[in-house]
DNA sequence: TATAATATTGATAATCGTTCCGATTACCAA
DNA sequence: TTGGTAATCGGAACGATTATCAATATTATA
């Protein structure tokens, strides 16, 4: 069950995952690449979803999925919860404490094992309303 | 702006809806999709997919998005949490009771409008674990 | 520095869940 | 009945993502 990969370094691999940290907007695969394939002559989607994957798989960024047909990722991987506008498709990061008790009343009532919860509010954002 | 759609009976859509408030499985469209094939012979799978939209566009069933490549339905559309775990793939649904202050929160700290949230809790459940 | 080993790349094909389409059928009111 | 219009089936089309593979880039070692 030896499963260690070795990475090499990854130009794009290092940009993918600054230009993550650099924003909030939790853009999309596609998004991504747009940014980036004016950097890197000839870059390929797949090159940005490769990538994606193996940020993923060592915990640097996270995927949300929202409803839609496609995932966004964010380059903040620590716990906080997220507004998603039904309106304009924007995800917001909320400045809500996050509550840890809630893993434990799950646990507890449930016996089931809690790692981590999602919490996600849906409605109409700040600059759609009007 | 006036869309109304006059639906007629379809046994498949009734048979659909009954299915899924029947079960607690929180199950695919491929799943239905296989359970109602033998009672209706040559039935397609795209009927399934357009009567869930159907009944989604109507309130009387949920659709639930977590990290898969597909989506699963529930035919309990009261409010309330669930888990996912990890390894099984199950859907459960909890027994907490759902707090309806967090909306007010979220609009009072960011200005915007929520409807509705989503809480879902990640990790290994009762049955998993031995 | 040179070289060997291997992870990464870009291009494209393939996959998967889902939606769309056209021809036909079922339902319902008059 | 009959006409109007949803609903159906089956398959093609779609969009997001993943897999394949020869060429290239990166790293470790000599």
């Amino acid at each position: 069950m030896k499963n260690e990969v070795k990475y090499k370094r990854s130009r794009q691999r290092e940009r993918i995952l600054a230009l993550l940290r650099s924003t909030d907007l939790h853009p999309t695969a596609g998004w991504i690449y747009d940014q980036l394939k004016g950097e890197f002559k000839g870059l390929s989607l797949s090159t940005v979803y490769r990538n994606l994957s193996i940020l993923l798989g060592q915990g640097l960024i996270a995927r949300l999925e929202y409803g839609g047909t496609f995932g966004r990722f964010d380059g903040n991987v620590s716990p906080h919860y997220h507004f998603i506008c039904e309106q304009c498709d924007a995800v917001l990061d909320l400045p809500l404490p996050v509550d840890l008790s809630l893993n434990k009343k799950v646990d507890a009532a449930t016996g089931c094992q809690t790692k981590f919860y999602r919490l996600e509010f849906y409605g109409i954002c700040d600059q759609c309303q009007g």
